[in-house]
DNA sequence: GCCGTTTTCGGCCCGACTGTTTTCAGTCG
């Protein structure tokens, strides 16, 4: 069995590279670790049978040296290298390379003048004047430090919500195997698939008391430590420094104890407001009528005893889904086309055939190709020239297909003027087109909400890309007022992107509601770059999930004529 | 460190902005 899987090979080699930039290596020394990170991330396969069969020497960017790297970490979860580079750097200096406005140029700076090699140092140099003091440093760069630092304390402890997913089913799939448990689940944020994840929670159904498991759990291979918070709930930490709280419960009050390791806060304090209206009392882990315990071995059992519809997870958050009608939600099959997708003309690695086939395995009807546009230079963005080969392509391909089609589709970036990349009548040969910023993100509120808008008047704009450029747990969005995007959406029949990149998840859950109210359309746009790409969609439909959205509401739900109609259109009545 | 209808050595992505300077290095996407 492999020791380390996909996600942490890569994030190893992102490592490697980030300590020999530090340590001033040949910067295409760090590029090289950084691309086999990518490739690796990109890999859709197991990795030791990766390399068992030469599949994965065979990808691009990985070659003897790094393939030797993976291959240690695969088997052993360890690289000699990484172990020395980390006693070779100090930590506090990759934790730098975080803030924005940080390179290595002037991390070394600050370490070679100030000596300073931790967070809370180069914080007390910042606010002391320090730093500002240093050449090439300012009054402007210490404060944007400051900000820098403050948003990463905020951000830590919090893990994106794939990480969360995959570590979680990792820890209940170990612990369904234990002897006397009848079921695991996962429950807390990533069952209700929070875009971000603090507490990862497992509920076990045992069918012995809760101490006999917490005595099998101390037994598990890697458990460094036990908290036993009460009776029936504890909290185990790894060696590795991961944590997991575990809630242990007899079959017959699994419900209750579910609903209650889900969460949220305010959902438990409105469904006890409707129990206690109905004369139960749900304040604990379990449901009393008076003195009578009410037994309740399935979440339906808990909310039909107090008069209320089952609620799906992804709903149970302000409180007020509470006595609502329970909506149709979305699920994956209900999409018909893949959108949003990078191909190896700009910044992807796969080609159109390689998406176009694991788009047909996935079920998809079409799949929306859209590579970067010109401005976009440093991700290989297409000239007008690479376009037209692209569509010459595209319908070569399309000629050889059955019940399936390629759209010829672009993520045009949209410049500062709120123009869109190309000229008009290259714009009117594509299907569809998504804009999105990807560059001079600090404009002001009204200078970016303008520049939006403007992009939105063009009738080639099909959908609204990533609307707010947020990068989770790394990056602010930038300054624009969603209302008044919402509003002009809504005006002009522009379709408004879920981002399902799990970096992204932009728009966020909480508008979804405001652009149902106007009518806007949503449109699920995965951002590929790679095979493994494909799996974002589920994170997007989480998303949408939790903004009670049904497949009525998602442009890509719509059969390949029906999504082309939408964008045609707009060109026509405008 | 990787790559090669091309060369097993010598390249490797680049243009624009920012904050600092007073002409430009560093950062970013």
């Amino acid at each position: 069995m492999a020791m380390m899987d996909r996600a942490g090979v890569a994030r190893s080699l992102e490592q490697i590279a980030s300590y020999l930039e530090l340590k001033g290596e040949n910067p295409f020394r760090v590029r090289a670790f950084n691309a086999a990170a990518k490739s690796v991330q990109g890999f859709s396969g197991e990795l030791d049978a990766g390399l068992a069969d030469g599949t994965l020497a065979q990808l691009k960017g990985i070659g003897p040296a790094i393939l030797q790297i993976i291959t240690e970490l695969v088997n052993t979860g360890r690289s000699a290298l990484l172990e020395e580079l980390h006693a070779d750097v100090p930590s506090g200096l990759v934790d730098m390379l975080a803030i924005p406005g940080l390179g290595v140029a002037k991390i070394r700076q600050i370490q070679e003048t100030l000596g300073i090699e931790t967070l809370p140092e180069l914080e007390d140099a910042a606010r002391d004047g320090r730093l500002a003091a240093l050449p090439r440093f300012g009054q402007r760069t210490a404060e944007k430090i400051l900000k820098g630092i403050a948003f990463l304390r905020q951000a830590s402890g919090w893990r994106l919500s794939h990480h969360a997913a995959q570590e979680a089913e990792a820890f209940r799939e170990a612990f369904a195997k234990l002897p006397h448990i009848l079921a695991a689940h996962t429950a807390g944020e990533v069952r209700r698939r929070c875009e971000v994840v603090r507490d990862l929670v497992t509920v076990l159904v045992a069918d012995v008391p809760p101490e006999e498991v917490f005595r099998q759990l101390g037994t598990m291979p890697g458990v460094g430590e036990i908290a036993g918070e009460d009776e029936r709930r504890a909290t185990l930490r790894f060696a590795g420094g991961s944590s997991v709280q575990v809630i242990v419960t007899p079959p017959q009050n699994l419900g209750a104890v579910l609903v209650q390791a889900t969460g949220s806060e305010q959902h438990l304090a409105a469904l006890a407001k409707v129990a206690a209206s109905k004369g139960f009392n749900l304040a604990g882990v379990a449901l009393w009528q008076g003195s009578r315990f009410v037994p309740t071995p399935t979440e339906e059992s808990l909310y039909a005893a107090i008069g209320l519809p089952w609620i799906p997870p992804e709903l149970r958050e302000s409180g007020d889904e509470v006595g609502q009608p329970v909506p149709t939600l979305l699920e994956r099959g209900d999409l018909r086309g893949f959108l949003h997708c990078h191909t190896s003309a700009s910044d992807g690695t796969n080609t159109i055939p390689q998406i176009v086939e694991a788009c047909q395995a996935a079920g998809y009807q079409y799949v929306g190709i859209t590579d970067h546009s010109r401005a976009a230079a440093y991700a290989g963005g297409l000239s007008v020239e690479r376009i037209q080969e692209q569509w010459t392509h595209i319908d070569a391909i399309n000629a050889t297909l059955k019940n399936f089609r390629i759209l010829k589709g672009i993520e045009s970036d949209i410049l500062v003027d709120g123009a869109l990349d190309y000229p008009d009548d290259v714009l009117a040969g594509f299907d569809f087109i998504i804009g999105s910023i990807h560059s001079r993100f600090n404009l002001s509120r009204e200078e970016m909400t303008e520049r939006v808008c403007r992009a939105m008047d063009s009738k080639y704009l099909t959908i609204l890309g990533h609307p707010t450029g947020r990068l989770l747990l790394s990056r602010e969005p930038y300054p624009i007022d969603l209302d008044q995007v919402l509003d002009k959406a809504a005006a002009t029949g522009v379709a408004i992107e879920i981002n399902a990149d799990p970096h992204r998840l932009d728009l966020d859950w909480r508008m979804l509601a405001a652009a149902r109210k106007r009518g806007i359309t949503i449109s699920i746009g995965a951002d590929a770059h790679n095979l493994a790409g494909l799996a974002n969609v589920e994170f997007g439909v989480g998303i949408a999930r939790k903004g009670g959205l049904g497949p009525s509401a998602i442009l890509n739900c719509r059969d390949v004529d029906g999504f082309l109609e939408f964008g045609r259109r707009r060109r026509v009545s405008s």
